[in-house]
DNA sequence: TTAAATTTTTAGACTTACCTAAATTTATTT
DNA sequence: AAATAAATTTAGGTAAGTCTAAAAATTTAA
């Protein structure tokens, strides 16, 4: 069979965003079960996916070993986040959504097909390196700019931090953080940690001290002031 | 079986927009062909779409009949539209698009589900009522605000017109316009009518004399100044 | 008003993206 | 090193949306 302009569907592109997503550093391979989780689909299902991607010469698919992108699959996969992050800075810049309200709306956006469009749309948005999320932006080649940051509960030491991002991206996080006064940039110092249970207490600008338990913290990305 | 909140597939949508695109103002029902070859796919499949449809009571359907839209689907027609013609004032206004290539990706914006979004872009667009082609944006409510014009060719004395729209929305036909300086809301004199072919020869502007062809007139809509 | 042409529907199949249930392979325990 | 458990794949099915070919209904023309 012969196809000049490969076209990769929406369902498609879910699933190589979803092996992108769960892909570690390392090169271990991303299991049928992973996906089946994150996707929520049957193992079976996953299975088939995984053989038409193979087909397709976007994943390294060997039976019962776990899969990989190609660079083909890898590039399709960061276009797509590229858009996705773009998508979300539009939709908080523009039109004044909350940071928990863009991302539902973004997987829709993401999958539009245009490259002219999103070249436009980054130019709009004054090329943006960094998403709601403080998550970075691929630029026009695929290139992340990476951003060194630790989880606040890696934080031993009484310190001036920086919020630079979130590990997890749940409304109901996002809406808390927002409720305690906490955005994306903003600075806070640690006063306590109580090392019973590994418990935070900060305080955010010139509010009240926030308390904030090992699982929450474990989820704020910062980094330490003037390092 | 039951369904609170019924889902619309993109491909019942495409059909809806088309029953809606296709109904003339009589209430002459919209035939199976016409829309196989709108859709461009075989009667036999618009018949099985058609049930579908009718099950759901979105159309109005009987056997050898033609269809028309319920209120419901009439409900569901005009958002799409709606939708389509907001995002093309978003591309061609805020993204400097020209008016030739904002239809083939508002036909893909225009499935994004979010009413949220909608609202959102209408405000930040200054809810415009004129789409780039001069189509009517329906409000929120779904009503047009009708604009009453003619086609070119019906114009049979020499008058000063302003042009308000286009009946057909090719690139090829909208790069003409451009190409000979004719854009929407334009002043222009009919300065001689061939009455042998009905085709016309008009002053854009302190433009050249430009000619159209009867065919090329009938797909420009104008009205008459001071009228 | 019958016959021919056209339109529309039905019947049966195919592809994509899912599913359940039953193998099969790999990993973990005794 | 078996036995058991877990992960993965295969086999067989379903629903949505398409198709071709054939039948049925409607329209048009003789
Ligand atoms: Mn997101
Ligand atoms: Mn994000
Ligand atoms: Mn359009
Ligand atoms: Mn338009």
């Amino acid at each position: 069979m012969l196809f000049l302009q490969m076209t990769i569907s929406l369902t498609e592109e879910n699933y190589i965003k979803a092996i992108f997503n769960l892909s570690n550093s390392n090169n271990i391979g991303v299991s049928t079960n992973s996906l089946s989780n994150h996707l929520k689909n049957k193992a079976s299902s996953v299975t088939d996916m995984l053989k038409k991607l193979a087909d397709k010469k976007l994943i390294h698919y060997k039976k019962y070993k776990g899969v990989l992108l190609t660079p083909k699959g890898e590039k399709i996969a960061i276009n797509i986040i590229r858009k996705h992050r773009l998508w979300e800075v539009f939709l908080m810049e523009k039109l004044n959504f909350s940071w928990d309200q863009v991302h539902d709306i973004a997987e829709q956006l993401e999958h539009i097909k245009s490259d002219e469009l999103i070249k436009r749309l980054d130019n709009f948005l004054g090329k943006p390196t960094l998403d709601p999320h403080g998550d970075p932006i691929p630029n026009e080649k695929g290139k992340f700019n990476e951003i060194k940051s630790m989880p606040l509960n890696e934080c031993k030491i009484l310190k001036e931090i920086i919020f630079i991002g979130v590990k997890n991206h749940t409304i109901s996080f996002l809406k808390y953080l927002t409720s305690i006064g906490l955005g994306i940039g903003d600075r806070f110092r640690i006063e306590a940690i109580n090392n019973f249970d590994n418990s935070y207490q900060i305080k955010v600008k010139k509010n009240n001290l926030v308390f904030l338990s090992n699982d929450l913290a474990s989820n704020i990305l910062v980094k330490i002031k003037n390092e």
